[in-house]
DNA sequence: CTAGGCTGGTTCAGTGAATGAACCGGAAGA
DNA sequence: TCTTCCGGTTCATTCACTGAACCAGCCTAG
């Protein structure tokens, strides 16, 4: 991990975290994770991200603990699950600032009330695990045609595997 | 902002997201900006970054509207500070996972009470906004000798501008 | 008023990483 | 057995990051 991927010098958790996902397409690749993104072809499907990258970064996240490979799926360790309120506040600051349209919508699927910017339940005024989160389609998602997006087109509860 | 740093064709506000604060240094001059950085001189010594990097971060960040410039000073906009549960939820995932001891630890300024992982404040049971927030050194912290980093030897407010 | 240092950059050559296409081996179905 | 699919690896090209050198404007001491 040398030159070019780490922040040494940098006392920092931040630092020490970016080194983990702060590469190009990894966060995505998390993301999909939580999704429920399990297979090497549907990441490269859904992802459109080169298979060289795509390999190397399942490896560097199966080596850092994020990831876990059984058989011929990743699927996030409990390390990896706990980047949920990582990719939801991300998520919901790009849907702020950076989207016309909201294309997902994520509801606490016990209440079914909406979960609010820091991956809460306002009505229930609790944390949410992502077990417990449903995934909507917004008015902003597009239609593509790969698997998984075909797949997503219905609400989904994160980190349940999709298998195309 | 063609090949290599957008996610083009991803329906999804991380995409976007990631699109404005996920190449490298991005988000490390961010929290450096939170803690009340803003001179280029400033960011340069703390973060160790190229000076050609820093220069085109700091315009594409301008771009974006994430920060403002001032004179020869670089701030958060409002957009920028709502960075701060993106930046604050990485950070305390790697301080868990990623970190021997803690490095710099976020107390609730009004009652002293440290911050829980979703930037709330668990005594208040509220969202805290940055500039009521005050970061002292942690255990694990490195003595480094720039001007950043021996200035945030004492506990300081974020946002708070440093001006060395 | 001018010489030197400081701040805030730009330029440039070298290197490492991302890209996309081609290739490959094993397993499963026809 | 032949074919297809899946999960990769290899490779040439392109792009971005790195680090060092250079430079222009401002401030200040002499």
């Amino acid at each position: 991990m040398a030159l070019g991927k780490d922040y040494a010098g940098q006392d920092c958790s931040v630092a020490r975290a970016l080194e983990v996902v702060g590469e190009r397409w990894t966060l995505l690749i998390v993301r999909d994770a939580l999704y429920g993104v399990r297979r090497f072809s549907d990441y490269l499907a859904h992802l459109g991200i080169p298979r060289a990258v795509l390999s190397a970064r399942l490896h560097a996240l199966t080596e850092a603990g994020v990831l876990a490979k059984e058989g011929n799926e990743y699927a996030l360790t409990p390390m990896g699950v706990e980047l949920w309120p990582v990719v939801h506040t991300l998520a919901r600051w790009g849907e702020r600032h950076r989207s016309a349209e909201e294309m997902r919508i994520f509801v606490h699927a016990e209440c079914g009330g909406r979960l609010a910017d820091d991956a809460t339940c306002p009505a229930c005024d609790r944390p949410v695990r992502p077990t417990e989160v449903e995934m909507h389609p917004g008015p902003g998602a597009l239609r593509r045609d790969d698997p998984v997006s075909v797949y997503l087109r219905e609400p989904h509860r994160l980190l349940d595997p999709i298998r195309t």
